[in-house]
DNA sequence: GCGATCAGCT
DNA sequence: CACAGCTGATCGC
């Protein structure tokens, strides 16, 4: 598609309309209270929670989208004058409230723009009208690319769904009936595990003055409340509790925290088996159908006790490897590409799914981002498993030593020993492309 | 002085 | 180490 006609989480001028998928910040950079560039499209939740992050904005931008229906936009093109018919889509992501995937058509093709997502959903009915949706837009009209949220876009990320992951977390909480409890959570998300916890354990949850108000906005009436005296169980900006903090809790009450996000998901000690864990919450669907030795084996990677009154947990917001390339199966599309770029772990869907559309890049091709830095690059060519490659590398390791005179920024070099790292991760999964 | 941007931290 | 998002320093207007 020609530049100048939309944006997509980008809000510098030059676009005819702007599309937001969800309200995170780091999709919101550059939109304020004063942006007013062009029509904004968002989903009603979406739309619902500007007023409050964005006092003073021009809500007359907003257009609301409904999901899984076509609407329609006629632009111009910048270069010929000429008008172009935008058809667009909203898809429910199931990433946060109010999140949506975008679909794209015109005589430019089909482009569909998961935005941050995750194809696993604890509501079967939202799953299901998200499913048929997307599968009755691809019969129509196949897709020509498809930008993808490939955060965990590897196969070392595998982890619960968050209904077991909710299920983790109760039974944390039962466990330790005498104590007050911390969840960590940001100011938009995870409000499924809260509603799950307290449904479990028939409890409000205690929440910030802000966070009730979005709670409200969201349409959550009756179970979270700002007086500490009615819950033992609080949910806490996560910047705002550390271990230190915990510590400082527990001289007054005895408190556990907990981390619904999971620190190691690619090396972590070994599950210390806490004896004070049941287990017995865990009769979700999705964890039954497992094995005995693969519902083993995500306990182990799902719960960390990795402090004396600290657990983090396993819950994502994204997908895991597995259902991005369930959903790229569904999809079929022509051609893909990584929306995440950021990430240290960056990997290009093709290389892992490039099959499906047809296209797969050697290993050679497998760059991090267009910025790639030498160093990082070197770290990536590992993954094509040649020894002349890996003498070459160890030579060049060698020569940059020599002339490396910490030239290079601290986190720059930190990346490339995580690139490092997962190349080798990848080499013991014994993962082979194309 | 204010907003935008970035480094640092969790 | 992830992600998401806060804090505080710095830059430019």
């Amino acid at each position: 598609m020609e530049s100048g006609l939309i944006s997509v989480d980008r809000w510098k001028s030059g676009s005819q309309a702007y599309f937001l998928t969800h309200m995170h910040s780091d999709h919101t950079r550059g939109l304020s209270a004063v942006w007013s560039h062009a029509p904004l499209f968002c989903s009603r939740t979406t739309a619902s929670l500007f007023p409050s992050r964005f006092p003073g904005f021009d809500l007359s931008l907003l257009r609301v989208v409904s999901l899984s229906s076509w609407q329609s936009l006629s632009l111009r093109s910048p270069s010929t004058g000429s008008p172009v018919l935008l058809h667009f889509m909203a898809i429910d992501a199931h990433h946060c409230p109010g999140s949506v995937m975008f679909m794209f058509r015109g005589d430019f093709g089909c482009f569909l723009y998961t935005g941050d997502f995750r194809w696993e959903c604890d509501d079967a009915a939202a799953a299901e009208e998200a499913r048929t949706t997307l599968v009755a837009a691809i019969n129509d009209f196949p897709v020509d690319i498809l930008y993808l949220d490939n955060t965990y876009c590897n196969p070392i990320y595998s982890f619960p769904s968050r209904q077991v992951a909710a299920y983790l977390i109760a039974d944390i909480i039962i466990s330790h009936p005498s104590h007050d409890i911390v969840i960590g959570v940001d100011s938009l998300g995870k409000e499924d595990l809260l509603v799950h916890v307290s449904r479990i354990l028939n409890i409000k949850i205690w929440v910030w003055p802000e966070r009730l108000r979005t709670m409200h906005l969201l349409g959550f009436q009756d179970i979270f409340t700002t007086d500490t005296s009615l819950t033992r169980v609080r949910a806490v900006p996560r910047h705002s509790f550390s271990i230190q903090t915990l510590e400082g809790l527990n001289l007054m009450c005895p408190t556990i925290g907990i981390m619904p996000s999971g620190l190691p998901w690619l090396k972590r000690p070994p599950f210390n088996g806490d004896g004070n864990l049941s287990g017995s919450l865990l009769t979700a669907t999705t964890f039954k159908k497992k094995t005995a030795a693969q519902q083993r084996e995500l306990l182990q990677g799902a719960v960390h006790h990795f402090h004396h009154n600290m657990y983090s947990v396993n819950y994502s917001d994204h997908s895991c490897y597995e259902e991005i390339g369930d959903f790229i199966k569904l999809v079929k599309p022509k051609s893909m590409k990584g929306i995440v770029v950021s990430s240290s772990c960056y990997v290009d869907p093709l290389y892992y799914f490039g099959r499906i559309c047809g296209v797969s890049l050697p290993p050679e091709l497998l760059l991090l981002r267009p910025d790639t830095t030498r160093e990082q690059f070197r770290a990536v060519r590992i993954k094509s498993y040649s020894t002349k490659d890996e003498t070459i590398v160890a030579k060049k390791e060698k020569l940059r030593k020599e002339d490396d005179h910490s030239s290079l920024k601290t986190n720059k070099k930190k990346r490339a020993r995580i690139q490092v790292k997962c190349a080798k991760i990848a080499e013991l999964f014994e993962i082979v492309p194309g």
